[in-house]
DNA sequence: GTACAGATTGAG
DNA sequence: TCAATCTGTACT
């Protein structure tokens, strides 16, 4: 058993974040099971001056306020109709910025694939409910120190499924994975 | 009230 | 390569 990580992780700069967070442990307790993987994929979404983000140019609704809050909180969304997201925020208070989960290597209890953001969270039972959840004080969800990660295993790629933010954000390599995992993400 | 986009997935 | 599928947002 770990330790749980505090606030003072979640508020450093997005992109400090993000590479942190691989090799992190996901523990969720779910039905009295404790469900959990080890992050391998993440990619970082910087607010204000991302066009790929739901924060550009400080745009704030109901449906994205959570990615404003102090670092430490789950943004989690609903796209396609079908699928979820599972965001951290970052950062602190009123900053659009947030790391996105993409993808697992399953640890305890998991037995559905976790190599893609919208089957991760099926995996791990993630719905609305966890909306602005808070990883520093949940009881159901929260993450641990995990393995150390080399620099060197860390690949820095272009992030996925936001070409219609344009050439030059969708070419912007913000999506960290590590390096010959098979649980990243395919494409 | 209605239109519409969307950080994906998996089947063909 | 492309369609499925639905909630919140924005607009009338």
């Amino acid at each position: 058993m770990s330790e749980r990580l505090k606030r003072d992780f979640f508020i450093q700069p997005t992109l400090k974040v993000a590479k942190a967070l691989l090799g992190k442990n996901l523990i969720r307790i779910y039905q009295g099971k404790r469900l959990s993987g080890k992050i391998v994929e993440v990619e970082a979404y910087i607010g204000p001056q991302d066009k790929a983000s739901h924060g550009y140019l400080g745009k704030r609704t109901k449906r994205n306020q959570a990615e404003f809050l102090v670092g430490g909180h789950i943004y989690i969304y609903l796209v396609y109709g079908m699928y979820w997201q599972l965001n951290i925020s970052t950062e602190k208070e009123g900053e659009p910025t947030c790391v996105l989960i993409r993808a697992l290597e399953p640890l305890e209890e998991i037995i559905d694939s976790t190599n893609g953001p919208g089957k991760l969270c099926r995996a791990l039972k993630l719905n609305k409910s966890f909306y602005a959840e808070d990883l520093c004080q949940s009881k159901r969800i929260w993450l641990e120190e995990g393995e150390k990660i080399n620099p060197s295993q860390i690949v820095k790629a272009p992030r996925v499924g936001i070409d219609c933010a344009g050439p030059y954000w969708s070419s912007i390599p913000w999506r960290f994975y590590l390096k010959n995992n098979k649980f990243v993400s395919k494409k």
